[in-house]
DNA sequence: CGAAGAGTTAACCGACCGGTCAACTATAAG
DNA sequence: CTTATAGTTGACCGGTCGGTTAACTCTTCG
């Protein structure tokens, strides 16, 4: 037989994939490995060929989650030259449109894959917390990559762009964290302009050089 | 013999603490019954006594969560005259001090009670989504009354005051969120004045005759 | 061909899961 | 006393958990 594919060699591919949907839509303890071998069409003695714990196949899980999120939320948002505040809102209408996406599929919506398995194994497993807060590090690097370019072009006044990016993304995942908690994607849309508040100035007193840039007022 | 209470019919109680203690430090699906019993010095059959099920059991937990919520952090940062900046800030300044605490008992950052079983079971239980939610409503009513005290008090101009409050209360969740994630209790203490910005205020300290002048800006 | 390694399979492991149950004891009222 | 009720106890249930093992097939290469 020539090179005949057959369902070879995407195995792991699978399990990966599997365990990406499974652990995103309910969470880490309520997936055994059976119901995940059975989900990929896989034997469990396959699994434990290509993956040694449950606990490894996680953290191989926040690697391809973090992929997926930069190529769908993170680069489309940011790798752009509009304005920041443009940029944030777009970030917010991406993770708007996931949770939505989501939720058609199953009627619930998942909040953030990273957030979820923060609050649920932080304290339980030391190497996936460090994982998650990395890809939150690099979360905030994107953020404060935009504002570092915003305040070199005037669009913002200078200040602490540690902290406001460290802001930003504490107050995305509270959006998502209260998303899912009322389980209407929704609440995004609603915080979305919140997220602009957050940048404008520094601590009291730091702010100056403050161009043409414009308030906006909720009623 | 009069009515000596011997070993006092503290069982429940014994039981719901314990389970207060336990799945807050870890997470609901990794304690399980016979360890809670243990723990409390109780069988699994007088578990079941008093609890037709492990979920009642945290519901009926998560109640008693938001009742020490409200006399340790929401009463003490609300129940004052002191202006909206300032009760924000307390209300910080208290998550902080409670992660503090708790992390120099386990050595790990708990982060919030709620948000916790939030992220963990909301695609799972809806009982204890509904749950989390009305408290997470509960708590936002807190800021809520606080804001529109202030703008009867001329402190904060007029603004969406559900929305603001949202906002807030998500953020608060983000930081706890974050500080559990790098398990780094500092981390509400860097957000605290974020906070602020989420509300239309003056700067921190400036809590007097700030009414309605937003329309000149200042510096 | 034959050897070797990657990948697959089913049976199996002990531990633990949430939950049940019937029998027991303690208490307090009639 | 008897009786009813609340609470306690330990043994037990079927099922699932994460993980292991040894034997097997398939592919590749010498």
């Amino acid at each position: 037989m020539p090179t005949v594919t057959t369902t070879t060699g995407d195995t792991k591919e699978r399990i990966l994939n599997s365990a990406l949907d499974l652990i995103y839509a309910r969470s880490y303890a309520n997936v055994g490995v059976q119901e995940l071998c059975e989900h990929a069409g896989v034997k469990k003695g396959s699994f434990y060929h290509f993956f040694p714990s449950k606990r490894d196949l996680t953290i191989a899980v926040l690697d391809r989650q973090w992929m997926l999120a930069k190529q769908r939320i993170w680069d489309p948002a940011f790798k752009n030259r509009l304005p920041l505040g443009e940029k944030l809102q777009r970030c917010f209408d991406l993770f708007y449109d996931n949770q939505c996406g989501a939720k058609h599929k199953s009627g619930l919506v998942p909040g953030c894959p990273f957030g979820n398995l923060a609050l649920e194994l932080s304290t339980q497993d030391e190497a996936i917390r460090r994982k998650v807060d990395a890809v939150l590090q690099e979360s905030s690097g994107y953020v404060k990559r935009a504002m570092n370019e915003a305040i070199a072009a005037g669009e913002i006044p200078k200040q602490d762009v540690d902290a406001a990016a460290g802001a930003i993304i504490a107050y995305a995942q509270g959006a998502m964290l209260m998303a899912k908690t009322r389980n209407d994607p929704g609440v995004i849309k609603e915080l979305r302009q919140g997220a602009l508040r957050l940048i404008h100035a520094g601590p009291p007193g730091a702010s100056k050089a403050r161009s043409r840039n414009e308030k906006r007022k909720a009623v």
